[in-house]
DNA sequence: TTGAAAGCGCTACCAT
DNA sequence: ATGGTAGCGCTTTCAA
């Protein structure tokens, strides 16, 4: 029960107007005197009357909607993710739908399904396949974010490479390392993919040998758990691990730490995100800092507006810049107090 | 560009019948001849038709899409939840609209537009008013997730009292363990104030002296960094961290290690939740199981099937249970070998 | 079995 | 300034 809406006509009737006079009351559109306004408010008011978004939809051809989709895992990062676009989404009056594709294999057609739903939609790069969207841009207004979609999508990401390589020149020239381990997959995600990149880069710069393969696992703070296991039993123990992002690279240092290697004398860690966290662990982690939350909120804008202007502002690719975060898991002394 | 969607009257005229039987062939009702079948079927294949939802969103006079309210912080618990939730409504065709409140003032009204998009909200305990639950309730069927509502509003949660009881009688019976700190705001949420209740009951029934005041932080893992940098740091530190989930269990756990400490030897540690990454790390947290993904998803399911069938079925309060995982953290001896 | 037509709740155009 | 009315795209009686 409590769910017998009343409709525009019934306030119509009630305040003795047409209902194109509540429409236009109730949408501040339009010339109405000020007699039948206070009329139609009060008729409103009276009964709580709001008008139904499906109704409002409908003969507006937009769903006042938009959609995330997401590979589904967890951290720091993923929710200041979805964080910045709903703010930017509340804001515009549009809901949020989400769809964690967990990396399945249909995730494609659901996908396609959402576009149904929604008036744009933003993915996470490496979450569906090109082909999907492609079909998608077809539909609705699509942003690939932190990631690259095919000709035709824009896309919103932040600098990786460049960053990850001063990171790791840092590494190798300030702190004399040698023998740097790669933490994460590079075909797993875009953004893991172009920091690998800058790892790599750093090293050919300085003509050093290629460094071993990265060591593939995923970007939470258990697969970092697990690399500390990999690698710190391994003979040869890597003098500094690099980390994917600082999920992965607070789980290293827990690893570290468990066993009872002191970091950064015995062993260095570098992540990439600069989460809340990173600043406050001891040893502080050096990493890269990332406009998460603005990515996405950029992202949202984008697809916010793309939906409303039909005209097509060309799929201009957005770029935002990172930033190197020095503090003392690399064997600096540590700078900053927070 | 790409938009021009297809209706019925489209298909209909194309394969020469009325839209009353492409209806009934696309949605499988009613009686249609096997040619009119194959009629309707070619064009609609040849066209790509789909039916648009928000036609039959309006015919329905349902969304076909549940609501999720949550405050938007991040770590394993809540994207396990999402997952939950979500899983279980693309199950059911519908969609999932997200909603983070960030715990601000405004959220009541935020959540009652919600209300008006959707069929049906899962609200997290602790994000809104009361109030507004009541009122929101008033307009769809609503499940409060970990917590309680008000009278009337259906709730899905954990066993959390006995189970902290347990844990902590665990560290004061077994390991003989005094001067316990709690970590963790009990008005936060009505999980966190469930397990201070049970971590004090435990001492009550030992006729041990009241424990001190929860030292009160919010539930993520720097949360936890912040709690052991005040609790380690104090002259007489505690015997023993209990945290009010394994996120911050895990932040102490850094803290700890980070300064030297040994874990169990110099301090115990032990969480709540059994987040993935509490069995891998060194020492493996002692904590307590709960089902939170299964939590989420009877969460959707009694928000789908409540607001398909009209009868009221009894606003039945479900209560999961959860179990004591004795680890390392507490002083036991590693038992598992993972 | 099939089709005509009446809505679902709202907006917007076109007269008045 | 106001009201009648024609849709938006779909489902669903009700007749035929």
């Amino acid at each position: 029960m409590g769910n017998s809406r009343i409709t525009v006509r019934e306030i119509a009737r009630l305040a003795g107007v047409s209902v194109a006079t509540v429409s236009r009351v109730s949408n501040g559109t339009g010339q109405v005197s000020a007699e039948m306004r206070r009329r139609v408010l009060e008729a409103i008011e009276a009964h709580g009357y709001r008008p139904d978004h499906l109704g409002r939809a409908l003969a507006a051809r937009k769903h006042g909607a938009v959609g995330l989709v997401f590979p589904g895992l967890s951290g720091p990062y993923f929710t200041e993710l979805i964080q910045g676009f709903e703010s930017e989404a509340v804001r515009a009056q549009a809901s949020v739908h989400i769809l964690c594709t967990h990396l399945r294999e249909d995730s494609d057609s659901q996908v396609l399904e959402m576009a149904r739903r929604v008036d744009g939609v933003a993915v996470l790069g490496g979450t569906v396949s090109d082909e999907a969207l492609r079909q998608l841009a077809s539909r609705v207004p699509v942003v690939v974010l932190a990631g690259v979609g095919p000709a035709g999508v824009p896309s919103v990401r932040a600098e990786n490479t460049a960053a990850m390589t001063e990171l790791t020149r840092h590494l190798l020239v300030e702190h004399g390392l040698r023998r740097l381990a790669f933490v994460g997959s590079p075909d797993g995600s875009p953004d893991v993919s172009e920091r690998w990149a800058g790892f790599q880069a750093a090293h050919r710069e300085l003509s050093l040998p290629d460094p071993d393969a990265p060591l593939r696992l995923g970007l939470q703070q258990q697969d970092g758990v697990l690399a500390a296991e990999r690698l710190l039993s391994g003979q040869p123990a890597p003098e500094a691990v690099v980390c994917a992002n600082d999920e992965t690279a607070l789980g290293v240092l827990v690893g570290a730490l468990g066993r009872g290697l002191r970091v950064p004398q015995d062993i260095v860690i570098t992540g990439f995100d600069d989460a809340p966290i990173s600043a406050l662990v001891s040893p502080g982690l050096t990493t890269v800092r990332q406009p998460v939350r603005e990515l996405a909120a950029e992202t949202a804008r984008r697809i916010l507006t793309a939906s409303d202007d039909p005209i097509d502002g060309g799929p201009e690719d957005v770029l935002l810049p990172t930033e190197l975060v020095i503090r003392h898991s690399c064997g600096c002394p540590a700078t900053d107090n927070p």
